[in-house]
DNA sequence: TAGAAAAATGAACAATCGTTCAATAACATT
DNA sequence: AATGTTATTGAACGATTGTTCATTTTTCTA
């Protein structure tokens, strides 16, 4: 029996994901959340615990979208460098399309949230290194594939992918209509070296 | 008489800045700026008109450091180049001093705000880009002394570094005890071409 | 120094916040 | 069909939100 359970989880978390991502953990009021995922108070509470369990299952939902994404994107091609170049361009033009939000959710969440958040806050930091590990593994990946100096430091250059990809969708999110978005995501990859 | 005006209105501004900075539009309640500003609400509104009045004040605040803290790079060396590299090390280093945030306040605020508060959000992609602006004209400065190629494309350049920037300091919130930072900067620098 | 003008106060407002829970509906088992 | 179990509802809670304004205090002027 298909759909039986009236508010199957992975959807509803799914719904919310895009609430949170769009709006960000404080301007996200319960409310809205209601009338987004169509669900009543008390089967949130239910479900999830509270306001934070909620957003915590959020954004382990983004990130493992990611991953999965990273993954297509690899199964696309034999080359782990024109996988990356794939990913990084794929999450960098999604802007035009239907993305709650220019910016990552786990970067837009770590900017936003302090100490009185601390669990959420430290999860998506530890979200975010994974994200890391991730882009790493793929390089490494190009490096034994010869598409990569075999001397560079692999964290490094990992490092400065989730920089570029860190400051080209908060860039592109005051500049949404620039014309030269391709261009600076070329530029991303000859500086790869 | 020095001090005659009881709250001299930049140094209200400054905290509010501060405040602002450090947690976030939606986060700061007008009953966290009244205790950190030390004034009540009678006194905010009538010199603020709302808490978005406030708000934009504070931007602009954040902003005009920025600009007046470039400059002082650029008194301090006649090497344009020199100038650029002491003004992002300062910047991005600065989150081990007491900057409320490693994220720049205007990345944080576009990246938190929505058209639910247009104003504010397209006051600060303004400013972002006045910054970016800035940027250039130190660029062109530097070509202009042969530090930089006369062929390059200056505004793809202050691009670049506007990208940089944003990346890097909200990359060093997640990751604010890695050793690396210097070489990251460093590298920043090699890539500027 | 008396009085007018300006600035600052803080109690109070309606609206909304995250959350709870007794009541109801839907389901599973016999 | 009856019963026990689980899921869902939505009114209501106290706390907090941004904001207002009558009152008091301070400052300036004559």
């Amino acid at each position: 029996m298909v759909n039986q359970i009236k508010h199957d989880r992975e959807v509803v978390i799914q719904k919310a994901t895009n609430l949170f991502w769009e709006k960000g953990f404080h301007a996200t009021s319960m409310r809205n959340l209601q009338d987004h995922i169509d669900m009543r108070p008390g089967s949130i509470y239910a479900a999830f615990g509270s306001k934070e369990g909620l957003f915590k299952e959020a954004l382990k939902c983004y990130t493992d979208a990611n991953i999965r994404h990273m993954q297509k994107c690899q199964e696309q091609t034999s080359s782990p460098l024109e996988a990356l170049k794939l990913f990084i361009r794929s999450i960098v033009k999604r802007q035009q399309d239907d993305a709650p939000s220019e910016v990552c959710m786990l970067v837009k969440t770590v900017s936003e949230l302090t100490e009185d958040n601390a669990e959420l806050l430290a999860e998506s930091k530890r979200l975010l290194n994974m994200m890391e590990d991730g882009l790493e593994a793929v390089i490494i990946c190009a490096q034994d594939a010869g598409e990569i100096s075999s001397s560079s430091d692999t964290r490094r250059l990992a490092q400065f992918l989730q920089i570029q990809l860190i400051g080209l969708r908060a860039y592109i999110r005051t500049n949404k209509d620039n014309p030269c978005i391709d261009q600076l995501i070329e530029d991303t990859f000859l500086r790869l070296h």
